[in-house]
DNA sequence: TCTCTATCTAGGAATGATTCCTACATAGCA
DNA sequence: TGCTATGTAGGAATCATTCCTAGATAGAGA
């Protein structure tokens, strides 16, 4: 979704976030796509328009928007942090062949609880679920390759 | 749950793993426990009995042992790897005060599934929910202590 | 039980994501 | 508009994990 300056200028405000060209343009890579970027892919983006910005501004950015509740951190497995721009309640689709990640929006999912019983004491904040498969261009991958374990990741 | 050497080999055989000593001393510590010890935690451990074994045949052999289905790798955030000696199918709970995981066994947890709507052609596999909370020895500590965003982890 | 070889182990070096440090730049309050 | 707390760039440091290699060993087969 394409942001103009003065959306992200209100958002960040409203989250008391100080708004730099750095910022926004980070900010902006996010919500313009729906694949889950890596820092280092997000450093590449931004660089196009700001030569001169430094990976660790990337990452400076990102633990302050993930902080302000602007972006989400998702993690799969041991890999790389990947962010999200969608910070409403929702749940991952991962793909055990190419790594990718799609949202899935599903209100059942949301209202999952933990049985007393085995809460153990815990005052729980919120959930995440995530699904593992192979998407449909590795199902058709795998069709010629080896057969690989599915415990993988 | 302590395991007796025969149970351990008896086990690594069915799965086609070979046995040495130190393969032996990690799946044991990892047995003992029910925290879900990080690769360095476990390095730690089993050097007490074996006080020349490297780090990285702690890792080579969880790595062995996690492709041969005999361990399950947690991962918590963009936070360092654990390992689960638990491999039946069974979810977390999640402290985001001091990283502890729980186990949390539901057969209801069991059965999510994604309406076809949603699961642009994956295959699914399996899936896994974790609970992010505060344990109740965090909670009490947050009595007193100056209120810290939900999202840091 | 013995031999042989594929696989394991130890340990050091390499990798790579992330964080730390610091001097200069700047957002935005007053 | 000026001032100051905060942000940025960039280089160095950290640290989990992986890579490499020579010597050790599990266990299949004789």
């Amino acid at each position: 979704m394409r942001l103009n300056s003065q959306d992200i200028h209100t958002r960040f405000r409203r989250h008391a976030v100080r708004v730099t060209r750095q910022r926004a343009a980070i900010y902006q890579a996010l919500a313009e796509t729906t694949s889950h970027p890596t820092a280092n892919e997000l450093y590449q983006t931004v660089k196009r328009q700001h030569p001169m910005i430094s990976r660790n501004t990337v990452y400076y950015t990102l633990g302050v928007l993930r902080q302000a509740g602007l972006v989400q951190e998702v993690n799969v497995g041991h890999e790389v942090a990947r962010f999200d721009g969608n910070v409403t309640v929702h749940h991952h689709l991962i793909c055990l062949g190419c790594s990718q990640i799609v949202d899935v929006m599903d209100e059942a999912l949301n209202q999952l609880a933990v049985s007393d019983g085995q809460a153990r004491g815990f005052r729980i904040l919120g959930h995440r679920v995530e699904f593992h498969g192979y998407c449909a261009g590795c199902q058709r991958a795998k069709l010629d390759a080896p057969q690989r374990s599915r415990q993988e990741h």
